[in-house]
DNA sequence: CCGTTGGTGCTAGAATTCTAGCAGGGAGAT
DNA sequence: ATCTCCCTGCTAGAATTCTAGCACCAACGG
């Protein structure tokens, strides 16, 4: 299977909760982290899973202030990519096109002006792409 | 949390691995659910979990020819919008455009003039629902 | 010099997850 | 009938995950 690639869902249920918890700070202390937790166990069982989720390379931290801060040991961009590939895969058909619509059919989505031009020039550049091709 | 909602990410690992399957599958036999599995367990393990997941009521079933077929319980395009969210939350600060450039920065990303002209089409309509505002 | 506060490392044990195997049942072939 | 095949239900136990608590250390204040 092709996902197996992807360290991310071989975690167990905490872990992956510790990560994605992580993701959306960017970086944090083990308590910052804790509260991004859904049903946060204690203090000291995050930083064991943190402990953990070091040894398997996932992520890194770094002494600051005498306290240590966490990051995902992946860049950011290259997690994204998994996650939306890994999504793209089982909820769409792998197919683009279907993940923009389901996007842009969300009642929430507003799209400001700014964001439709920048959208409506990506579809520019990727036309003439095509076309040259 | 947000995200407690969400039934998909208090699961196990291995649960999610088979709602991950299943989902890509649409449906399928406990079987092929497995084959879809990254290091599959025994047919036996599967139906185990798949049994669980159905008194979670995550799962549904159905006999058909004497046989199970399975089928995620929530409708599929209820399951995709809450994993989207989940996906642009965690991994693009709850901003849709930003998966949108992902995707459309994706070097395989290759869309056809069909879909091209679909988005611009999505693009024009929303422009004017955010005119008649 | 303590005591307190707030951090870290580590470990044991509870709790959950994961798994294989066994028992049983229906359909069809011999 | 009974053998075989293919399915289902269930359960016990291994394996992993999850957790709290303890020991220890540094900084700071009285």
């Amino acid at each position: 299977m092709a996902r197996r690639s992807n360290p991310y869902f071989g975690l167990s249920r905490r872990e992956r909760q510790i990560m994605d918890s992580l993701f959306r700070l960017g970086q944090g202390t083990a308590a910052e982290i804790r509260a991004g937790l859904p049903d946060p166990p204690s203090y000291s069982a995050v930083r064991a899973h943190l402990r953990t989720l070091e040894e398997k390379g996932l992520v890194r931290h770094e002494a600051r202030d005498l306290r240590y801060v966490y990051r995902p040991a992946l860049r950011p961009e290259q997690a994204r990519r998994g996650a939306l590939r890994h999504l793209m895969e089982t909820f769409f058909g792998g197919s683009p096109t279907r993940v923009i619509a389901a996007l842009l059919d969300e009642a929430s989505t507003r799209l400001g002006e700014e964001d439709l031009d920048r959208l409506a020039q990506w579809i520019e550049k990727a036309r003439r792409r095509e076309a040259e091709q």
